[in-house]
DNA sequence: ATATTTGCAAAGGCTTTGCAACCCC
DNA sequence: GGGGTTGCAAAGCCTTTGCAAATAT
């Protein structure tokens, strides 16, 4: 069976959370997916998960930091977080639309960390968004 | 009078807009100040300005760069743009809200350009968002 | 068995749009 | 004067909420 699903039902125990169809469900739509709107989701779920519900969960899971979401320039976009994928910045093409997850970059997320720090922040998390053209449409 | 205002002024024309009362009482009202959401820059101009005229006028001066949008976690804030204000990346605390603007870093600018450019990409812009908890919310 | 979760339907917000009146050039 | 803007009111979306039925432990 599916790794990641064991380790998401495991995750929601140990929160002291029901591991109820609709959470794996909404978690298996997810799983190795570009990041998704929240309508592309409710699409996906179809009428198997009531849009009301996916709502709630995924509040519930981005509380628990399984979901996060993405600027994406006027509107957001869902994924995983790293713990469940992969990956966690990402540049959008401002002409197609393409979105492009980028590896890590140490040096980049130290710098982050350090420029916290000098604020006197203690960093939590960071999001990185870059827009641009993509190498196709760069050449229109 | 505020250069300020007159450089706005003179950019609209440069790019064929009309210099309009409305638009000018909307740039004004975001000068110098923190982020706002749509939310109290539509209170801000009270009665002066319509609520729609504010989202057409947000989405106009947003296509010609002088808008940029934030990512605040759920939902958005605005300020004006590099060329008509300072800072552009910006901490917020998880806690208590506060933003705090930060210096552009030549280091990560750099690197994030990069970033872009071995993806393909020819990045106009890119966004930083920080999220964590201010000094004195550590504390606590 | 019981506390949690879900679907349904309705309400609440935020954003956009059509159109007549108004303003800038 | 005439095309671009604005206010108003209404429509469209997106998101949340109350509650009874269904589900998980």
């Amino acid at each position: 069976m599916h790794d990641a699903l064991q380790k998401f039902q495991t995750f929601l125990k140990a929160h002291s959370h029901s591991c109820t169809k609709v959470r794996e469900q909404i978690f298996l739509a997810m799983l190795d997916q570009e990041p998704l709107t929240m309508r592309e989701l409710v699409k996906k779920l179809g009428d198997k998960v009531d849009r009301a519900s996916v709502y709630r969960t995924v509040h519930l899971l981005e509380s628990l930091g399984v979901i996060e979401r993405l600027a994406q320039g006027w509107k957001y976009k869902l994924e995983l977080s790293d713990e469940f994928s992969e990956h966690h910045h990402h540049i959008t093409c401002l002409n197609c639309g393409k979105v492009v997850p980028i590896e890590e970059v140490e040096e980049i997320e130290n710098l982050i960390i350090q420029l916290a720090k000098s604020q006197g922040f203690h960093s939590f998390s960071h999001q990185l968004e870059i827009r641009g053209t993509c190498s196709a449409c760069s050449m229109i």
